[in-house]
DNA sequence: ATAAAAAAGGGGAAAAAGCCCCTTGTAGTC
DNA sequence: GACTACAAGGGGCTTTTTCCCCTTTTTTAT
């Protein structure tokens, strides 16, 4: 089975030797080529099949790289995205590597390197050249953890668990009232609206472990 | 011309057997087995001609993975190599990476991932697995070892956020009453009892980004 | 010692989640 | 055509969660 790429370049003679060159190899096939990112969005929201990879413009009109891959990851976070630039911009190449996409192409890259990327990609997952080292050297790793109380940090790996507030109570000897009260604290102080929220956040913060 | 390799690796049955591997490849050759970090300086010192790629397992005596990254970080910094580890062992993992090594692999990794993996350091100067996406906190792969269908794959992946039941199936514009036929047949299939269960599923099972 | 703050407990109501059993339509298979 | 599988939608109900505003007890700091 062939695997499927969607293009996403306002620059159309690009965008169109880019499918050229695809179509050229028989392992991939181009599924679509859009404009700018709503397009994109468009078409994921219209169609079940959705295309292996995306190759995705940064600088775009209408909705640019960034914002299409924030949509992207948040309501497909399995999609594989590739992007697409014009020149080493680091900054920009970082926060989306961060927003979740598997690596990115500069647009004069040699054909070889191209189907090299895309197989990185399909296979492992990433494709990430030399220039991303750079990125990687700096290290932000901080954990700002809030100073949470025995008891409620007791309480948070209570909850993370197919446990009834009624049942952590239990557990912790306290009033469901109680819990109660370190769920509206809790939920205030991290600015939480539901119980998933409080496990994801416990998730994020590896303050459960499984 | 081929492509050479030197492995750096105490547990000599290991390492002979990747020798053995490796020359039964034709694009690669193994250049040398060193028992130790030591050894492999040595050799970089005494000899004109450096292999195209190190193994250089982390755990060994004399001189460490580490240690032997840093000096050939110092003095030969356009050495590729590859870190060898027995499991993971993520802070290491991550610092190796930052000392500048091109990736790593589990000792049990298969032959055809192998050689892959050398293609990709051989290539573009990089292999980096799933596993690494912890550092980068990048989305993981999918693991669809229990056979969802696309649309559970999105109601999952919705379900894990601060939204209700009802706002996840605005967002697939779907009524209510579908999404609670979902949540049912995953309760069902996977044993769940809450909603709570059902996120902690996708996080053990790296089926959601953070 | 005393004031402040954190921890514990509570009433009552609305919203959301969860449960069981049911119908319709569609696509594929035999 | 009959059979199966499955996605989509639904009625009616119970339980759990969430919210807002409140009191009492215990700790802690000045």
């Amino acid at each position: 089975m062939n695997k499927t790429i969607a293009i996403v370049d306002d620059h159309n003679l690009f965008a169109q030797s880019l499918k050229g060159l695809v179509n050229s190899f028989q392992e991939y096939e181009v599924l679509s080529v859009f404009k700018n990112g709503q397009e994109l969005i468009d078409y994921f929201l219209a169609n079940k099949k959705h295309p292996d990879i995306v190759l995705l413009d940064i600088r775009m009109p209408v909705l640019n790289g960034i914002e299409t891959m924030e949509w992207l990851k948040d309501k497909y976070p399995s999609q594989k995205v590739l992007a697409l630039t014009m020149e080493h911009e680091e900054e920009i190449i970082i926060k989306m590597i961060k927003t979740g996409c598997r690596g990115y192409l500069l647009k004069d890259i040699e054909p070889d390197e191209f189907f090299f990327a895309l197989n990185c990609v399909s296979n492992s997952g990433y494709y990430l050249n030399e220039d991303f080292s750079e990125a990687l050297k700096c290290p932000k790793e901080q954990k700002t953890f809030k100073n949470f109380s025995q008891r409620e940090i007791e309480f948070i790996n209570l909850a993370c668990s197919e446990r009834t507030y009624k049942q952590v109570a239990d557990e912790m000897n306290l009033s469901p009232k109680t819990i109660d009260g370190y769920r509206e604290a809790l939920f205030q102080k991290l600015e939480l609206k539901s119980r998933v929220g409080l496990v994801l956040f416990a998730v994020k913060n590896k303050m459960v472990s499984f």
